[in-house]
DNA sequence: ATAATATATGAACAAATAATCATATGTGCA
DNA sequence: TGCACATATGATTATTTGTTCATATATTAT
């Protein structure tokens, strides 16, 4: 089904047949496009970088957060479920608070190299 | 104002206020978190993200991407305004057609690290 | 047990956005 | 000049998504 619809996209063949065939090749399964797109997606939220670049510094419970971001909490309930979803924060919980902080180093990597692309 | 809202957020300040203002004094500047997220939002949908790939392997006109992808023209036409908008594929234009590949080397890199976080 | 606080969650609403359709622009060729 | 093709663009629509409001859950102290 996916010859169909190459086929209804581009009528009248411009295209360069070998080289399509050869990139075709080489592109890694949808499925995993799919997963990548959805992880930039939560990094693609200014709430949710504020987040995770306020956890660059040390763990931070949910209304700490909220406070320092002036939102609510709920907003950051909210986010903080998304990040979490995505395993890009952990959570520890402590009597009535829930501390949250970076779950891994790629969080600093990611946001490190799109700072870069930004400050040019 | 901000200082209102952030009253308003946390009522009950369980917060550790030296903690926050601690964080608050190294955090970036708000258009920069902005902009950031800006950014990983052009990440942040699977078409752009095959675009992008599959640029890596070399420059494609507009009709080969559509065939590539199976979707149509003027779908790629789009995302290809917004991945020039952010300056990530440049375009040269050849005759009819117009050849896009990637802008520089931080897409591979921004690329390179989420591949990372999602192969685990 | 009850009250107070910290966090989480579900539903509803408003804003953002990606695809589609129709059409415009630009380029090469007869 | 006129036609065919490659790409771009504007408007519309359907979907996604972030926030808010109301409320539920969990924990501590009295």
């Amino acid at each position: 089904m996916s010859e169909q619809r190459q086929a209804e996209s581009c009528e009248y063949l411009c295209v360069h047949q070998d080289t399509v065939e050869k990139v075709l090749d080489q592109m890694p399964p949808d499925e995993m496009l799919y997963d990548l797109a959805e992880l930039f997606k939560v990094f693609g939220d200014s709430t949710r970088i504020k987040i995770l670049y306020a956890l660059f510094e040390e763990e931070l419970c949910v209304c700490d957060i909220a406070q320092l971001l002036g939102i609510t909490q709920t907003a950051v309930s909210h986010q903080l479920r998304v990040l979490k979803t995505n395993k890009l924060v952990k959570a520890r919980k402590d009597g009535k608070n829930v501390f949250y902080s970076l779950a891994d180093a790629h969080v600093y990597k990611i946001i490190g190299q799109g700072m870069e692309h930004i400050e040019e």
